[in-house]
DNA sequence: TCGCCTCCTTGATCCATGTCAAGGCGCCGC
DNA sequence: GCGGCGCCTTGACATGGATCAAGGAGGCGA
């Protein structure tokens, strides 16, 4: 039968659609670790000694010296995290911290990478994640050079729901501070734009968000193509 | 012998470090194009052919509509283009205009995502060619987060340079309205910065700047970790 | 229950950058 | 050489978002 921890890899998008011979190769230098919220994974500048994927909780992504973070991106369930530095070898530009308490699947670097030489499908399958990763950061850039803070909230609010259409309910997925460095915009500018929002239907009670309708804040976004 | 256009793969760092026997595959699919100054090699949203690797001259990527240009960054020669967009088969984020004239090898995008299926050489080094390629945005994101313009065109400006000490002159990789949407500002806000750096040592004419040491203007840029 | 701490909100003010408008300057065709 | 056209620069002004400063509100330990 399978290996005992394949089941966890299979929730990893990274791994989830390798051949099972690939996966057990995986499974075997694979391993389980809890940490907590607030705590640090890994900090900008240290060498890379494993992939993070997360099977439960979440972190964050943050590049920078304190008092001027820049949160890259918010990383949940499903995603891997450090594939780039971890096949290159090279230290990490960004810090991970933790949004929440929960459990990773770390694989060794060295080991990822000795599969990347010898394994098509684990090659394949990393090229196709970093693609895809690629695509969220071009969209990332694209948006803060060409949108004002309001725009760039809604369309978060909007990619952060599981719905196009309809009313939604979000949690937002970290502090209201990291949020707000996610936008490239200050704790003060977030709350007052969310405060503008409410014209386009986004009331806010805490860390949960609710939306009256994502077709009506699509259309801020949309005001300006791109 | 070797195929004809396999010195031409050699230039490009996606192909060069090859197998011989990957080389020749990928040559024999190759095909060379010529491209002139400020034409489109395509436009965001088109489904991708080919991924686009730069012999001579170079391009620039831009997205977003007309007059909310975002310039995401410059490519020359060496380089190469929408690899992402080639291995998923989605249409492309943005647009590549040319900034002089040039001569770009294409692979066709159907043959590079099956030797990605079947050749770990070709795999494991879009691989490790989108890691870098990562690292250079998530560098942009950071940069865009925490520096004000002055602190980001000088970072552009060493990251230009050939050197990291005493001196040096360049050429802007584009028209200067590119290279200050590059940065996220406006052309008349690069021409005032541009005057600013000059108390840092920092003298342009034309598209070609003088740097009179890098070490003076890193200091204007470390002044700030990140 | 109280007090403290952290996170968030609100208001007042400031400043960097954007916007609008007017030239300058080099390049090219005639 | 002249006119026209892009590209860039400069100046005056507008504004979005940052900063500074002052509370509120919930959580948590004693």
């Amino acid at each position: 039968m399978d290996h005992p921890r394949v089941p966890f890899l299979k929730k990893v998008a990274l791994y989830s659609g390798l051949p099972a011979a690939s996966l057990t190769r995986i499974a075997e230098v694979a391993g389980l670790q809890r940490f907590s919220n607030h705590g640090f994974l890994f900090r900008e500048g240290e060498e890379p000694d494993f992939i993070y994927s997360f099977i439960e909780g979440g972190i964050v992504l943050v590049g920078g010296a304190d008092g001027h973070e820049a949160v890259i991106e918010f990383f949940g369930p499903g995603e891997s995290v450090l594939l780039p530095a971890a096949i290159l070898g090279l230290p990490y530009l960004v810090s991970a911290r933790a949004t929440s308490d929960g459990q990773a699947l770390l694989v060794p670097a060295s080991k990822l990478r000795q599969f990347i030489e010898d394994d098509v499908a684990v090659a394949a399958q990393c090229a196709r994640v970093l693609s895809r990763h690629w695509r969220g950061l071009i969209s990332q850039i694209k948006e803060i050079k060409t949108h004002g803070a309001a725009e760039r909230l809604a369309h978060f609010l909007i990619s952060q729901a599981d719905k196009v259409t309809g009313s939604a309910t979000l949690i937002l997925p970290g502090m209201k501070k990291e949020v707000a460095t996610r936008l490239g915009i200050k704790p003060e500018t977030l709350s007052r734009t969310l405060k503008k929002l409410r014209e386009y239907g986004v009331e806010s009670e805490g860390d949960s968000i609710r939306i009256a309708s994502l077709e009506r804040l699509s259309a801020l976004v949309t005001s300006i193509p791109g």
